[in-house]
DNA sequence: TATACTTAATGTATGAAATACACTACACCG
DNA sequence: CGGTGTAGTGTATTTCATACATTAAGTATA
């Protein structure tokens, strides 16, 4: 390093696209935002990272103060999606936001007006970057689900097969032949049936299902 | 926000991870380092990021002057790869490092014994934590090449079959069936034929391809 | 000018997986 | 016991992956 100045470090921060099915539609984490700049838009939440904390560290305690979901016990995955840093991103000054995905199933946000996921098929305007970094965690998420068992995260510790579908048709945005995802599925040895049944209503219950395990794994082969 | 105490962020630093092929074999541009911490240890090119530059930008001025490699011209492609950040992998203090990969091919770094390109199946001890990060990068590297036309940019402007085979073999680390490699590539359309040919030895001449395109496309369908 | 050398170029048969597609099974309710 | 609504299943066709060996073509040299 050659400088003649004193080093001076842009500011960083932490964002989260925390996503989870509500009433078969993929749903992302919003909080209004007090305080200019952008105020009264809607935010992915997140923010400043100071030294000295790690950026998982920095965003559980954000999550956590901003909008009640605690990442550690609600969120069932998550990880590193893309450092997002041109300078004009944010009109106060130069802020780097190191960003991550979670995904989780019946997350319960503090109950305030300020705090709600939208479907993301319906979003609202969103203040900074935030609708890039929105679009880029929902492909991600899409390329996630085709080469691992991370579907896993966004459904219960026991599923039927329709639930599971569902939950793909929603993240994907697109149908799937029944009786092929069923076939495919299953030869992929990532869930086992239960002793349990689902009933519903005035039909034929279906079989429970479970998942072998809780973590991600890839897949021997992609799907789609 | 809620400190009492003023915001100080982390430092933050890029670094970069630079592959291209010698040989027939994946290299990769590193430095030793001239100052402590980590003095005369091999490590990856990078260094701070101040307030106002993009990390690409920090990054471009940054290889440029430690190694003479510059970016926009010597680089065929180059991608943001993660973000590294755990508090203690700079001894000095907490550095938060953006970490890119960019490929090319005849990369000539300023001639210096302190910057080398290495195979990558035979690095020294590297600083840091720049094993792990070397690391992720081929991993990124394999899967870019199994989904996308990334190879383009390890080949010059027209390359024999033979020769793109080799550019696979080198970075997957394993043979391919030259039958079935040929069949498949040439299926994806993404080369065509030139009219010239080239000859090397006493043997049958070798046909010259080229890309359709130079920028990254993904493929229709996986490639391993 | 023939032949030895070396790399380039090519095809087929088999198995695995992807796709398209429609009917029966079962539980509850009235 | 018939009606309603979701669960559950199989087959035929096509596409893709894999395994594998011989001929083609140019140069060098005897």
């Amino acid at each position: 390093m050659k400088y003649t100045t004193p080093y001076i470090a842009p500011t960083l921060t932490v964002d989260a696209v925390i996503f989870q099915l509500i009433d078969s539609a993929l749903n992302v984490l919003l909080i209004r935002r007090p305080n200019e700049p952008f105020k009264d838009s809607w935010a992915l939440p997140g923010g400043y990272n100071p030294v000295g904390e790690t950026t998982v560290d920095a965003l559980t305690r954000i999550i956590k103060e901003k909008t009640g979901v605690v990442i550690d016990t609600d969120l069932r995955y998550i990880e590193q999606l893309y450092t997002f840093d041109t300078v004009a991103r944010d009109p106060r000054g130069h802020a780097v936001s190191v960003t991550y995905t979670g995904y989780g199933r019946e997350i319960t946000p503090a109950t305030d007006d300020a705090i709600a996921f939208f479907p993301v098929s319906r979003l609202p305007d969103l203040a900074y970057d935030h609708a890039e970094i929105v679009k880029y965690a929902h492909e991600r998420l899409i390329s996630k689900l085709s080469y691992t068992n991370a579907v896993f995260a966004f459904l219960p510790p026991t599923f039927t097969l329709a639930e599971l579908q569902s939950a793909y048709e929603a993240i994907f945005g697109h149908e799937l032949d029944k009786r092929n995802f069923r076939k495919k599925f299953l030869s992929l040895n990532l869930i086992h049936e239960t002793t349990e049944m689902k009933r519903t209503g005035a039909h034929r219950p279906a079989r429970l299902y479970e998942f072998n395990t809780q973590t991600l794994e890839s897949l021997p082969r992609s799907f789609d």
